[in-house]
RNA sequence: GGCGGCGUAGCCAAGCGGCUAAGGCGACGGUCUGCAAAACCGUUAUUCACCGGUUCAAGUCCGGUCGCCGCCUCCA
């Protein structure tokens, strides 16, 4: 099996070759922090989130970087309306952004590099573009020289001519060409500055793309995602920068991600019908928020709605009823693994059609990320394990058949992250599993080594703290003991 | 005007040339229950916007028509 993925760049699903076996450079744009991101900023965020971790699922071991960009007209304009410091806006929205994707279960990247602090290397860019003759300065102002770039327009599909004549933004007679675009804007009054080899001034939005990525993860990116409205200009011209700057190819792949839409529109902060994630997340499981994102196709518009949002918390529930009502019929059950020649009749039948469910989520996810297929198994396997709950008496292989479905549902978890939260404290389980997992270890190690008194003061802490070890002869296993509480 | 995408049951939605058109929500019927709720089970598209064409075979490929959306300007 191999994995395929869309790429906007030559308009085809194509096999996934990283530029190093095993390695994925992924870079996804993250956002501007001048407010709270919208539900429709939530799902590049969230989707992304679920292929770089399906990656690592795989095997790969991925790099992924997600920027933050903190200087921008849109945040001037928001310090100003506020009379607030630039500083303080970008502080209290790259907070808020942080805690946004925490809420909707998204992993933190493993670099987040914030736009402020790579000046430096945006100049030395811009510089190295100046060598190469891709920029000139007007007044202080950095332009990139677009008609010098043969290759711009290979990502939208965009010929320069065919732009020209339909650009309709006013023409600035100092560029070259219309299309022309900004590398360093000169200082204006009331607006953040550096200095830089061409006079006080910050950089444009392109460039800051360029560097951070071509700085976490070198000068070829393997996967460079974002929402489909960046395909044009923004991708288009880190591409142009990126290499006329460096001589190879820059990205690899391109994923871009359809649109939201609310009442047959697309939502966004300039027409104002936008709800933030914040919001949405207080009516709405975050893992229904995730669910709603998963089961529907990434580079498909989707439509929101309070009644869908609703109606996919519904599903959601009947995912995670599963999962319980399995845990408490096997609760205390010790089983074997499942022996295949020992199946017969409608257990073999059962089983046979959960390998090709399991297989077939798999195959779901490599073909282009396709999580609406994938998670269409999800609930053919949830079948299969309530008909097996409703009978009257379970046989062995029953249970180690719905034991087999539990440990697959969290097995894909560990990307889909739509079970397994606690609900009260939002600590994610998979993390507090782990840590309880690393007490039980070091308290064999101490009772291998004999040193009993630290090994029952770990156990006795544990039980204090509701977690009760069992040590058996065939390993030590724990579970949650539920204090004596109505209902 | 240029470029791109979409139109599958009441609603959401997978499907990318060939087993009986996934799955979810809802609705209806049933199990459970003292009753109800919850939960679970079952049923729910001879048909894929429309018209032609290619093919032994088409939601699936090609051409056209209608409708919707996005990009071409900041935007995930």
């Amino acid at each position: 099996m191999s994995l395929k993925v869309y790429n906007t760049l030559t308009k085809r699903k194509e096999d996934f070759v990283p530029q190093e076996p095993g390695k994925v450079r992924f870079y996804a744009c993250g956002p501007t922090v001048y407010d709270y991101f919208h539900i429709g900023n939530a799902r590049p965020f969230v989707v992304f989130d679920v292929f770089r971790r399906f990656l690592m699922y795989r095997g790969y071991q991925v790099i992924y970087a997600v920027n933050i960009t903190d200087v921008d007209d849109k945040i001037i304009k928001k310090a100003n309306n506020e009379g607030v410091s630039i500083r303080e806006v970008t502080q209290r929205y790259a907070r808020a952004y942080l805690e946004d994707i925490y809420k909707l279960r998204i992993l933190p990247p493993d670099v987040n590099p914030r736009a402020t602090a790579h000046i430096d290397e945006m100049i030395e860019l811009i510089r190295k573009l100046f060598e190469n003759g891709y920029a000139y300065e007007v007044d202080g102002d950095v332009y990139y020289d677009v008609g010098r770039f043969k290759d711009y327009g290979k990502l939208s599909g965009k010929k320069i001519d065919e732009l020209q004549s339909g650009a309709r933004i006013e023409v600035d007679e100092r560029k070259h060409n219309p299309l022309d675009f900004a590398l360093w804007k000169s200082a204006r009054p009331d607006e953040p500055w550096w200095e830089s080899p061409w006079g006080n001034g910050r950089p444009g939005w392109h460039i800051e793309c360029s560097t951070m990525s071509m700085k976490y993860l070198g000068s070829t990116l393997d996967i460079h995602a974002g929402g489909e409205d960046l395909i044009f200009p923004h991708h288009e011209n880190e591409i142009a920068q990126s290499e006329a700057a460096t001589g190879k190819p820059f990205a690899r792949y391109w994923m871009h991600n359809g649109f939201l839409q609310i009442r047959g529109e697309k939502m966004s902060k300039s027409l104002g019908n936008f709800l933030t994630a914040r919001e949405v997340v207080k009516r709405h499981k975050p893992e229904a928020v995730r669910l709603f994102f998963l089961q529907k196709h990434y580079r498909s518009p989707i439509n929101y709605s309070e009644e869908i949002l609703s109606e996919t918390e519904n599903a959601l529930m009947r995912l995670k009823h599963v999962l319980e009502n399995i845990e408490r019929t096997l609760e205390g059950k010790k089983l074997s693994e499942i022996e295949e020649k020992d199946l017969t009749g409608p257990e073999k039948q059962r089983w046979e059609s959960l390998q090709k469910n399991r297989l077939r989520f798999i195959q779901e996810m490599e073909d282009d990320f396709n999580t609406a297929g994938a998670v269409g198994q999800l609930f053919e396997m949830a079948k299969i394990a309530n008909r097996i709950l409703e009978e009257e008496e379970l046989s062995e292989n029953n249970q180690k058949i719905l034991k087999f479905i539990h440990r697959t549902f969290h097995e894909f978890d560990s990307f889909l992250s739509l079970f397994g939260a606690e609900e009260e404290t939002g600590v994610e389980t998979g993390t507090f599993n782990q840590l309880v997992n690393i007490l039980v270890q070091i308290r064999n190690d101490l009772r291998a080594k004999k040193e009993w008194a630290l090994a029952d003061e770990i156990r006795n802490k544990l039980m204090e703290s509701g977690i009760l070890i069992e040590d058996r002869k065939d390993g030590t296993s724990w579970k949650p003991v539920k204090k004596n509480k109505n209902n």
